[in-house]
DNA sequence: TGTTAGCACTCAGGGAAAGCGAGTGCTAAA
DNA sequence: TTTAGCACTCGCTTTCCCTGAGTGCTAACA
């Protein structure tokens, strides 16, 4: 069957009609929002063609219609009008992005939260690395004879340290020593190799040398294994009970538990694209199949990529969020990708 | 009115009942659970004095009673026992302490997780300090000409360390005599005294230097006044759902948005007793108002304090979630408490 | 061959009526 | 002070009916 230019037409009122009330459409209010004069029985044909061929569906017999997967998937891929952020739109974007946003660490929960306020969906965000981090360099500083303090460099610019305690005194000229020990041998390799390595130079160094060096590249795997930059934040979860389809609370519990308490098994990008949009059946996780899901995604500095999701029902409104959401993730590349520094806009300070 | 054991007994068995299953108890079924043998018109005319005096209402006329948060008050102060725990239930807790617990930031977030699953109910952690955070030594770290690293020791035995780029090249040699000056002035003092410090040492050194001191004392008094160690973290908040006074879309809703998207406001220990049952009403957030909370608090470090809260429905299971919260409280503060670091058990390591 | 009017049919949702049953308060006797 | 007896209340469930929106089909029309 032919999916003629009219067939396209329905089928746009139909998705943006049910966007916006969430109820069914029926043949004569159709026909009313079509431009000429077409009666409703005509538009019934249509109907009964466009729900032939999937695009539509019946909630029961004596209803109207309602977009199905296959129908949205048809309105994102051609029928959705890409329509631009006015100016005042955008500046309202750029005014939100300018303030307090300094540590890397904290970008991507704040990117998440401001897309939330954009948007008016539930959003998560994450960000995960590009390429494998290693260690740059160590440096370790004296602090008493109980302990003192080891220092990472991370190829990705930032900078961990933590305090270790010693159980017996070491003279403080031995930690330079130690530090070029681990500069020559633990840098520049994936965790993964760093135990080989210590056993390998367990009979080359003294005893004490060896439990302290044993401490400091422990620490360094922890910092290279270190999950908590893929930490996801969510924003706004709750607002999903605020869609009549989650007025049923068992549905709303599925998706808050998987919102809230799962939240490590939220989509992310299988592609390269800069959007995303996994539309109901399309997610793979059960407690989304009645769910659509927004993504983009953004620079971090030069080896870090942030991403912003944004959660809805099915019926979430495509062509607003994925023209905010697309022009947000651009401006945050714009602002924090491809910098080798995080605080940087600071350089006119008194 | 006489406030007789028998009237206690009476509402002990109504709020434990109540907890048990959300369903009013009349008082035939009160009368079958009564020792010895009394009439169900007897426990009528308890039960009308119980409901005058405030401890019990009724939801309509001719449905059984329910504990008022007064009630339950009475009940959680003097009629609750507080049965200690089981040795396999102590057991079951210090297994799941034993572990992964390294980080002291994650220290935190890892004990709200293992409340939840402990006491099947929503949790929250946080955690404060005690006593306000000073940096103890700077130390700076040349890296290139651009930049070098500043590493700032606070009080409470925390090391961070950033990464700062550098507009003009700094001989190197001057990075050890501007931690010398920063070490000098700039330790144990609050946050807001350091600008005005900063300010008096404007004309004694080169401006050059003075952009740098400058970049490094904001970043300490960042440090400071960072406020992601107050993070608070929730666990299991869907878990509100399957309470069956919960089932209202709104109600739930609005609880799940003070949980998820209003973290920060949750209820915070208003006294040093080790632990705190806010009931109902007694709440100030409004959110809060028909929901309970219990919470315990813990010590990290010496100067650390963590906070685990529980919220439930106002019927929760003071009796468990005490004996169990306590408990885990105090395995906390055994593992973590009073300790100037936090990751020394492994001595005995290789 | 596509479009339209007409018509019988379907079915979810809402409201009224009725019956059920758990539980109460009150009275009077033990 | 306790108990048995009894009339009464009231939320909940079920049943029934009605309404109205919307459909699919048929037959006539352009």
């Amino acid at each position: 069957m032919e999916l003629t230019e009219r067939k396209k037409q329905i089928l746009k009122i139909v998705v943006e009609s049910y966007i916006d009330t969430a109820e069914p459409l029926g043949s004569k209010a159709i026909a009313e929002k079509m431009p000429g004069k077409i009666s409703s029985a005509t538009i019934r044909n249509e109907l009964a063609d466009l729900s032939e061929m999937g695009y539509l569906e019946q909630p029961h017999t004596s209803a109207g219609r309602i977009p199905s997967a296959k129908g949205y998937r048809l309105y994102v891929n051609e029928l959705m009008e890409r329509r631009p952020l006015s100016p005042e739109e955008q500046a309202a974007i750029n005014d939100s992005l300018r303030g307090e946003l300094r540590q890397t660490e904290q970008v991507v929960a704040r990117a998440g939260q401001m897309a939330q306020s954009l948007v008016n969906y539930p959003t998560y965000a994450a960000a995960d690395h590009r390429s494998a981090v290693t260690v740059k360099r160590y440096e370790l500083l004296p602090v008493d004879e109980a302990s003192f303090i080891a220092v990472v460099m991370l190829s990705d610019s930032r900078v961990k340290s933590q305090l270790m305690a010693v159980d017996l005194p070491v003279e403080p000229s031995a930690l330079p020593a130690m530090s070029h020990l681990l500069n020559t041998h633990f840098t520049a390799i994936p965790a993964q190799e760093m135990n080989g390595k210590l056993m390998g130079l367990s009979d080359q160094v003294v005893p004490e040398w060896f439990l302290l060096l044993n401490r400091v590249v422990e620490y360094a795997g922890e910092l290279l294994q270190d999950d908590s930059h893929t930490q996801v934040f969510t924003s706004g979860a709750s607002r999903i009970m605020s869609f009549p389809e989650f007025r049923d609370i068992d549905k709303a519990q599925g998706l808050m538990h998987f919102m809230v308490d799962n939240k490590e098994n939220l989509p992310v990008p299988t592609t390269d694209a800069p959007m995303q949009i996994l539309i109901g059946p399309e997610n793979v996780s059960d407690a989304l199949k009645e769910s659509s899901v927004v993504m983009a995604s953004y620079d971090i500095g030069d080896n870090m990529r942030g991403l912003i999701g944004v959660v809805g029902p099915t019926r979430m409104d495509y062509a607003t969020v994925a023209a905010r959401l697309s022009y947000f993730a651009e401006s945050l590349t714009r602002m924090f990708g491809k910098r080798e520094l995080p605080a940087k806009e600071e350089e006119g300070n008194p």
